[in-house]
DNA sequence: GTTAGCACTCTCGTTCAATGAGTGCTAATA
DNA sequence: TATTAGCACTCATTGAACGAGAGTGCTAAC
């Protein structure tokens, strides 16, 4: 795995058979190399450098009369040390540009926007994990009174964030109480980020309020209930059929299996979620995943938010085959995208 | 396509065919009717009477020396006079029940739950249009002050639906002409259902009160958005890879082809939009959708809501061997116990 | 009107040989 | 000593040939 268990040329030969497996999905051999990338070598020489990166684990045979293909471990070199990051053609920046333009002012709205755009640009399968918003700041807690029957909390946090949640019930309530309570709250929990509030010290609160039991306690676990949501990371995948348009899974049965797998949202909610703790890009390809079904898949994952402060992960899910470069690029610049949205969409509150 | 165009005989073999068609997915030839219903007639007469039916459109041959295989009109005729709905299985309705069980307070998940249990149950693709609720009655519009800079809109209707919208302004506004303001809303909107309240009117109203244009008029805005959105149409679209079980699809390239098209939610939701005008239990066989990529597909859609009262409709898309009876009577089951949950969510606002 | 029988058609799976891409090894070369 | 040309070998893929099997249509007999 070490830079320099390969020397200059065998990095250089391993790098090309990568890069025309990538492009076109059949095993590569020895005259390919020779002829496409003028390396001023004969085929036999490079033939016996094969048989050297074989030997050492960088690629395999599928059989014996068949070119070389990459493993994983070879794929792993490949993007610590080899790929090119060539970047996004002008198209492609236009096109992400546009989509990007509309005004949007819901957080939801552009963590799914992104994992479209993701999954249009690299043509692979996006998943975008929202914000983590433990941090998130609690604006206001209002209570209001639909009908007699019922109550309305509203909860509203940083970033334009509001969620509610009605409530029955049987009593007669006053105007005057619920003016109390809004107030108490507003004290108790306004301007406070979610992991400052503490439970049991809000369901201490009233005293002087003539609320009974039996309204008090829903309205706390409402009111919990939005601050959970909040707090939730939502979580988008998109363009899961793409995988259909690679070679590597014209085989129905695969190509079943890995849509299978893939409509699994809480395994591949782990998946991305391991990767919010990891460095700043994050590939892990093939077996390197435990999971089974994911041995011919690759997955590569940035965190983004403010800095410092990561709170969510984008990540691209495709064949090991993957166009590493290109993945890296587009999912860099949207990360960025996102970052500035985040800030116009939070300012500081985050 | 009269029911007397076939005699008793032909009927009968009509309905053998298409029967064991939908189970095996294979041509079915004339021995095998002969053996497997009782129907004490030879193979040779049975050829002699598929002649017929082919001559008459029922049923296409492959190819020369291959079984029959029921053509769209043969289905057609299956449809409306030949299939047993026969009723779910102990097991199945176990299932629902369970499924249904949770307590769902919000309509979305109703929806969505719905539209989870059909393509389970099925096995094919469900479709689920939620209540167009132009008629639900609007309960409360409330303004709330976040703080200096901003303004949430809540409006709530009927059935626990609640929207909001977030208005960032720069005016200074006091807090008792957002009560009046709050009061003149109820005033002219609370109680009224979606489609008696005029927008223009509601523009009209406010005079003497001190809140500047540029923050009145985004409220109106606001405001109608979340009306909008309550009226809005949610749609789900859930077991779309389920086609991917049937032999017919298992071209690759076919199988592409209608994920892709399944994908279209415009276009998904375009067509089950149209079979909300029509009566209770409506069937597209075929080529009798007009869209290209349906042509191996069928859809079969019905309205659910209160008596009288159509507001949403359920559909089930699969291959055109389906198996219609099973389909109908979940679809029907399932339209029943939406039905029921939708009067305890509403009660009487709708 | 029904059916047994038969010739005919067409698909499908298997076998077999040819093809071609690619390898490993050896011996010659620089 | 490193490189390469050459050659024998391997193996997947392709296409042709072929037989088996399923099913039909037609005819003649019941």
């Amino acid at each position: 795995m070490a830079w320099d268990e390969l020397n200059e040329r065998k990095r250089t030969i391993l790098k090309s058979i990568i890069d025309d497996y990538i492009e076109s999905a059949q095993p590569v051999g020895s005259r390919t190399i020779a002829k496409k990338h003028e390396l001023g070598l004969g085929s036999a020489t490079i033939r016996n450098e094969m048989a050297d990166l074989e030997e050492l684990g960088y690629i395999t045979q599928p059989h014996t009369s068949a070119g070389r293909i990459p493993s994983d471990k070879g794929y792993r070199f490949y993007v610590e040390n080899l790929m090119q990051i060539h970047s996004l053609a002008r198209e492609e920046i236009v096109i992400i540009r546009k989509a990007m333009d509309e005004k949007i002012e819901e957080i939801n709205h552009l963590i799914k926007k992104a994992s479209n755009i993701i999954s249009n640009i690299t043509g692979y399968t996006a998943v975008v994990m929202s914000p983590q918003l433990s941090r998130a700041v609690i604006k206001s807690v209002q209570l209001l009174a639909i009908d007699e029957k019922r109550l309305l909390v509203v909860v509203v946090a940083g970033g334009g964030i509001v969620h509610n949640r009605l409530i029955k019930h049987d009593s007669l309530i006053d105007e005057s109480d619920i003016e109390k309570l809004n107030k108490t709250f507003n004290i108790i929990i306004s301007g406070k980020t979610i992991d400052q509030i503490s439970m049991p010290v809000l369901r201490e609160l009233p005293r002087d309020i003539n609320v009974p039991k039996e309204v008090i306690f829903p309205i706390f676990e409402a009111i919990e209930d939005c601050v959970r949501k909040i707090e939730a990371t939502d979580f988008y995948i998109d363009g899961i059929t793409n995988i259909l348009n690679y070679p590597e899974f014209s085989n129905l049965m695969k190509a079943r299996e890995v849509l299978d797998f893939l409509k699994e949202k809480d395994l591949i909610h782990q998946l991305v979620f391991e990767a919010t703790k990891k460095q700043q890009l994050d590939f892990k390809i093939g077996s390197e995943n435990e999971i089974d079904e994911m041995k011919d898949l690759s997955i590569i994952t940035t965190v983004y938010g403010r800095e410092g402060k990561d709170i969510g992960t984008i990540g691209v899910i495709g064949p090991t085959r993957m166009t590493y470069g290109k993945v890296v690029s587009s999912i860099k610049y949207i990360r960025e995208l996102l970052n500035r949205e985040l800030i116009k969409i939070f300012g500081d509150d985050l």
